[in-house]
DNA sequence: AATGAATGAGAATTCATTCAT
DNA sequence: GATGAATGAATTCTCATTCAT
């Protein structure tokens, strides 16, 4: 893993105090981030959070009103920018439809599954049906906006010809699918059966522009 | 969801005494493929179980030392049996590696897409890293025998000149891989974007081919 | 340890129905010395009881109503014949009191120290205040005989001029006592500061000769 | 019992929090001494010594990791002090090795035997072989320490002409056991023939100073 | 009589959350 | 704001005892 993440703060200028505080609670979010990823969200204890944070138990209940919060907050605060930032580099048009997939997919591959990120997705995927808030804001906020993402560039690659028609329900599930087993795959299996990310990586693009190909 | 899944029983016939322990372990254990499908692992309650089974709580632990032994047990009677029956649908070594492959999938996506089995799927991604000693036994009776059936039909493809050579890092995985998202779509966030398995599944077979095809 | 504690049988010949069930009696009774020896009443199970007699948990529900009687039970059993021993040996009555003193203490530590059924006393200490009844059942069979004997012997010394007259409260206690102390030291710190049983036994009479004689 | 036992409490001064802590950790033993004293270890509930200290189950173990835990601070704290005065009182060598061994006994009886002290002497005896870490400690701490008090009495006496050269082996154990005796006679049997600690003392050490004597 | 499967009351322990300091 | 002591509901697991076979 090649990245260390740091939750984003908000760009205007505030008080000290302010300011503190806002430190304190992206602290306790990536404090939170790591704890989740080591034991999942039902083994994480809060003392565990606020001692990984460096502050007391009573602390993390001034800044989350509950665990499930705290939960909430981690999955938001880690995933959306990404997709900011996925969104904004779209602006190619110039380029390929083909090099921007390769590119987005890359992007995926670098900031989720290389990276803590990629515990937030299997936490999502075992927590999801017992937090149906958290399922539905993380489909609203992270996947429906990279379904478009994806779906934007197939189209674009498609009218440029060179992509052929395909049949398009679940097809940005089916583009993506890849790397959502990658991460997985390296969080469960790797230590059976290692994976390397490049190698896997070039085998999915490769799959997968060969499918959408013209 | 088109099949209630049944725990297989051993075929030797027994004493009568023998036979209901037999018919109440297999009680037990859908129970609990039922309660954990519904909670997950740590917010299972084995009291449910119990409930669930028709049973009371001490009786549990006659059958299972731990929650954890139950938990495995689950998997290993859920998913053991399907790797058999597909192994044993292979052998039709005259039809084209395309409808093998076809027909593997569609296999997967009926037996354990459309069933309660995708919880299990489900759960061991969630709860594989907690379980490293279920994970191992997943990995080495599932997934492996899983990966050399499909490698095998791929390789013979490529051979027939159906297929053409591709990068093999985690090509089955990629082959597989929609059928993952699939299942894990359905669980988490089909109440928000409801997801037809069967327009999915002619998605999935139709890039994997094309990606795949000479 | 010397001896193999054999529950005493009954002397009236029966039907052999009987003789079999008085048998697996016996068997349950030795069993559940070895039982509580090793790990006290509390801590003992009694389908550990039953296995260390072979015979299965409901078994021993067919010969002792409870836990608790079979607890009694062993008690009586295995301490009872031994006060019979210690009186019928009794009946020498020209030897000295010093020897029969000497002999009756030898007894003691042979018969009880040096065998499981230190344990017996180990567990009387232990739950007596749990069973009120069960200290009362000691108390009149086994104590006050024990006391009786004692007491007797060195009354025969005082007469004889062996031994000078000593205030008699307590005092077969504390004529016994290095006797207890003894066993409970095997117990319990043996492992840490071995007690040589023969050569303690020479102190103990040393000690306790020498203050009562004359 | 003349006595109430108060745990010690350590020197130096600290912050409110820290004194009101120590004096919680404080109560929790002195209940947990009379918790285990009526009921002995195994019997005794966790639910009971947080009522008897006027705290809620929980916070038994902020202070505790376990119940055996417990038991073992219990032990520690209620004897080891004792030692610390018994070996304090040693340091008048003028007075005979007679009146010392008289006064150490008296401080045995009076201190042990006359108070909930005994009944951790009882436990030691009862739990001992389930708690080796404990009956090591408490045989270092306690039992060693009293030992060597015990002999370095008897030797000067035996070097001032007081006391004959006795056999060594066991000879502080048999010069206690009297005591060691009462006290658990007066837990156990104490009901069925009441023993009077004073009279039963005198017996004790008249015949103990008569068996060690020149 | 013997078996051993089933029961369910019971206890230790954990941990999210609260609140006095 | 921050702390960390206290709470008590909740849950796993145990085992004496019962009872159908």
């Amino acid at each position: 893993m090649n990245e260390v993440i740091e939750v984003e703060q908000t760009a205007e200028p505030k008080s000290k105090r302010e300011q503190q505080k806002e430190a304190k609670r992206t602290a306790l979010i990536e404090a939170a981030l790591r704890v989740f990823s080591r034991v999942g969200f039902a083994a994480a204890k809060m003392d565990d959070v606020a001692d990984e944070a460096g502050v007391s138990k009573g602390t993390v209940y001034l800044y989350f009103e509950s665990k499930e919060q705290l939960f909430e907050e981690v999955v938001k605060v880690t995933m959306v920018p990404l997709l900011d930032e996925g969104v904004a580099s779209l602006v190619e048009p110039d380029k390929s439809a083909t090099d921007r997939l390769k590119q987005h997919l890359k992007f995926f591959y670098s900031k989720i599954l290389d990276s803590d990120r990629r515990n937030i997705m299997r936490l999502i995927m075992a927590e999801g049906p017992n937090f149906p808030h958290l399922a539905e804001f993380y489909h609203a906020n992270v996947l429906s906006r990279g379904q478009a993402l994806i779906q934007a560039i197939i189209e674009d690659g498609v009218a440029r010809g060179e992509f052929r028609a395909m049949p398009k329900h679940g097809l940005m599930q089916n583009v993506v699918a890849g790397a959502i087993v990658a991460g997985t795959w390296k969080l469960v299996f790797d230590q059976f059966q290692p994976l390397d990310l490049d190698a896997y990586f070039e085998t999915h693009i490769d799959l997968i522009l060969n499918g959408l190909k013209a």
